[in-house]
DNA sequence: TGGTATTAGTTGAAAATGTAACTAACAAGT
DNA sequence: ACTTGTTAGTTACATTTTCAACTAATACCA
């Protein structure tokens, strides 16, 4: 402190959350006063909605989310008639996840609603940062795994 | 979704949301088992260090923290002898919190780590990026408010 | 076949968080 | 003095998250 004075609103991990809970205040309106969903549960209905047929596990690595967090979101998601779920004949360990058609109605009415609050804020900043923006986040998010 | 496929990986409290939650663990493991310290506290521990004498209401608004937060981060960090609070004369509503000695140690330690830990996520990126990105989160932070 | 290890997913208890209601102190107008 | 309103901070309760233990299915190997 004497040395280097540290200057806490230019560290990483404090601007980095301070951020994430700003610009997902708005976004968890959404989803919470719509369909009731939790964080995880609009993850995982968005992963699905993309990729189709996927596991928990599956979900669970892509989304480097916790697997009790996935399984509780699943089983939200399943009691609000959004997925099914089968358990793979092949290996019964697994379960195959598939959005319903609400559950897919539900996916495109979000994505939309995503898609326009991203592009607002998007809009807050420099017209080249945006990308350089999303550049670094992403290499974060990668490079520590 | 058929119109035009929602790129979740793009999508910004996404991304922000895990960037926080990856680099947030590292720096997580040192305050957490050197100190037994929640997230709140080495904000409100940072707070003090840097800017001296600060009501529970300061560090609520710097911090952009809900004020239940910070009371219980500050019960926490005066049960470990890192703060005392004092009321004020004047308003004995206001009380001012200051650190120990014990408290200004930790700082000291956990600042230096912290430039150490931000100096590595630095290394990550693109020589040039380090700034936009930090002038990004904080405009995010700041245009919301 | 039997034994050990691994993997997918769930559950329960403890810890943390969010929300709203609360106490105590002050302010300002009557 | 006496309401009414506001502010600082705490507490209580419900909701979420975390962590570790658990079940069930499979794999590997002797």
């Amino acid at each position: 402190m004497t040395d280097k004075p540290f200057a806490l609103e230019q560290f990483l991990p404090y601007l980095l959350n301070l951020a994430a809970e700003e610009c997902g205040r708005g976004f968890q309106a959404v989803y919470k006063s719509r369909y009731g969903m939790l964080r995880t549960e609009w993850r995982v209905l968005f992963h699905l909605g993309l990729h189709g047929e996927m596991t928990a596990r599956d979900i669970s690595m892509r989304a480097r989310t916790h697997k009790t967090k996935i399984s509780r979101a699943v089983a939200a998601l399943e009691l609000k008639r959004f997925l099914k779920r089968d358990r793979s004949t092949r290996d019964r360990r697994h379960e195959v996840l598939r959005l319903t058609s609400a559950g897919e109605a539900a996916f495109d009415d979000l994505s939309a609603t995503a898609s326009a609050f991203d592009a607002k804020l998007v809009a807050r900043l420099a017209p080249d940062h945006a990308s350089i923006l999303r550049e670094c986040l992403t290499n974060l998010i990668e490079t520590s795994a």
